[in-house]
DNA sequence: ACCGGATGTGTCATCGAATACACATTGCAG
DNA sequence: CTGCAATGTGTATTCGATGACACATCCGGT
């Protein structure tokens, strides 16, 4: 074990243990002699500060913890966890991670985990409970929710899903698409903003917008956005969606264009038009949501991008500028969805 | 701030600190009386223990770091992240996550940072300096390298490469493919073994024996694996795997198959096949290797499955063995490779 | 009645670094 | 040559929890 302490530097230069710090944190006097032993005696020792030691003292753990629900290998969470560690690793922080894998309990069990280790904040991707987010704020504890907002004393970072859905349509309105599908996740009709569920009803209404203002009639043979099972087996969206383009298919053959409201979802209708012989995007053209594997598409999937990285940057900064200048309104923070135009969308029979 | 100190809990509770600690951690002896009494003023005053303070009292911080070279967006990294973290938290540890991104010098930073941060033992996923790693031994800390094994001092989690794509070699033959095509990294011909460059090797290797135990010549018309650009953009593997079939199919247009080196290869494939109207697998059959977005794909891909929930979470596992046994010798685990058979293989001229 | 073990509780040093404070020493202005 | 600021350096306390140790008390056995 490395058991080198500060005491031990200043043993070995001849100097008390305030000097050897002062030498460490560059702050306060020390002449030029005492200086340079006490380097000497730090390069020899091969000192290491205990990190420990001096956040009990300081009572700041320059870290923020980060807690994601990552069902699986939800492409969804790696590049928020790159984006928020980039930022914090830049301001000198470190990051805890915690998988609370979407469940109310053990989020709570990782925020007491992470408030016992005193770090300086939290980054919430998807909070599950609002409380728990409450909770951090109680304990002065700097906190981001991402892509949520269940806690409006927290700060948070989110996108507009509207927005993103809506550049899908004009897209494909413009590429003069009249009858376009649409293939989604369902969401209760009746039911509190705010909720995971939101987020598909935002893209859906972008969608039925879209078509009224484009003087197009909303038919409901054209959506599918039935149940299908999320909890198995990561999202299970994929085999959704090539059965949701099957239906599809069937119910609107007249169909030139199909919106997906995931990447994961359009992934499986692609497998479907594979299969069917339906060449894309020469005889149908279709959109994703999210941009995370759809460049490996064959072909490569135009689709929404999420900006995922920057998400999770800017949620860390967010916390960190809380923690550093802690000011009173914890602000909201928006980032641009933007449409990424490859090779599954053209003019209708083109 | 949460200010509730364990001196605090013992004053409401009329009790000194020690009993307040004997009740917290259950050990000692303690009357009912005292310890309900401490109970209710642990409640009341919603204790929460200090992790930090405790960590240096006892010198273990019950956490271990990851420190990973996510080049952006890298699906390999993903699961073993989420798996390091399963196996740590099971076992009640936490993780600090580090991003080297694939520099020595910040591989460096972040070892020293998590030596000074005390963690009790630290995982490598595909570090880049031996020596860095070393460094980890010699502070007499757990260190675990996954899918590496650049110092023999660490304990690592290593899959074999030629046996994987020798079982997607075995799959393709028995299926009755005769000229199979491969696609994939470069490597230097002499070069010391255990770099990274082993990888490529060793599933090139398992290629052309497989071929030549089956009594099929070695074509090198068959072979595709030039340089190209490993560095901007993430692996910038997709571009290339699909210039690179384009290459074979003119080369040697007789090929029935193509095993592709990874996944990102096989879907830059599978995207000139497409553009190309080569049936998959009618007219082509195809394998990939990784599995990490191969069911998305049109067709989904067959390919060799790294088991990379388990290598992370073997690695976390054997580092927190490591720390509690304190053992002789750090171990090598092996993960096995398995091939995945999705619907981009089937007999030739099918 | 006495002793030894089981039970219960408090005191205080400790982990390693930071820092308030006290104490020197020097330099320079008045 | 006195006084005060600037410059250097060491001592001792603190951060919060732990646990070794000391000290009680109570009980049953002899």
């Amino acid at each position: 074990m490395n058991g080198v302490r500060i005491k031990d530097v200043a043993a070995k230069a001849g100097v008390s243990t305030a000097t050897v710090s002062r030498v460490l944190h560059d702050n306060g006097y020390v002449s030029a002699a005492a200086r340079e032993r006490v380097e000497d005696a730090l390069r020899e020792s091969g000192y290491r500060i205990n990190a420990v030691a001096r956040e009990l003292r300081k009572r700041r753990t320059i870290t923020i913890g980060l807690i994601l629900h990552g069902a699986l290998s939800n492409p969804f969470v790696t590049e928020v966890v790159v984006g928020a560690e980039h930022a914090a690793a830049e301001q000198g922080f470190s990051v805890l991670l915690f998988n609370a894998r979407g469940d109310a309990e053990r989020e709570y069990e990782c925020v007491e985990t992470l408030l016992s280790r005193r770090v300086d904040g939290i980054v919430f991707t998807t909070a599950v409970s609002g409380d728990n987010v409450q909770r951090v704020v109680d304990a002065g504890v700097a906190a981001v929710e991402i892509e949520r907002r269940l806690c409006p004393a927290a700060a948070s970072v989110v996108v507009d899903n509207y927005d993103g859905a809506q550049e899908a349509m004009k897209h494909l309105l413009e590429l003069g698409h009249r009858r376009i599908g649409y293939i989604g996740e369902p969401f209760p009709e009746a039911q509190a903003r705010h909720e995971a569920t939101d987020i598909a009803r935002r893209r859906f209404d972008a969608y039925r917008d879209a078509l009224r203002e484009a003087g197009e009639p909303f038919d409901e043979a054209c959506v599918v956005r039935g149940d299908y099972p999320r909890e198995q087996g990561g999202w299970g969206g994929l085999e959704t969606g090539a059965a949701y383009m099957d239906r599809l298919l069937a119910q609107a053959p007249d169909l030139t264009a199909v919106f997906a409201a995931s990447d994961l979802l359009a992934a499986g209708a692609l497998q479907t038009l594979y299969a069917r012989g339906v060449r894309v995007p020469d005889r149908m053209s279709l959109v994703g949501f999210d941009d995370t594997f759809a460049p490996h598409l064959a072909p490569p999937l135009s689709t929404v991008r999420q900006p995922m990285f920057e998400m999770g940057f800017k949620a860390a900064s967010l916390a960190i500028t809380l923690i550093t200048d802690d000011r009173a309104e914890p602000p909201v923070e928006r980032c641009a969805m933007s449409l990424v135009v490859r090779a599954t969308t053209a003019r209708p029979g083109a």
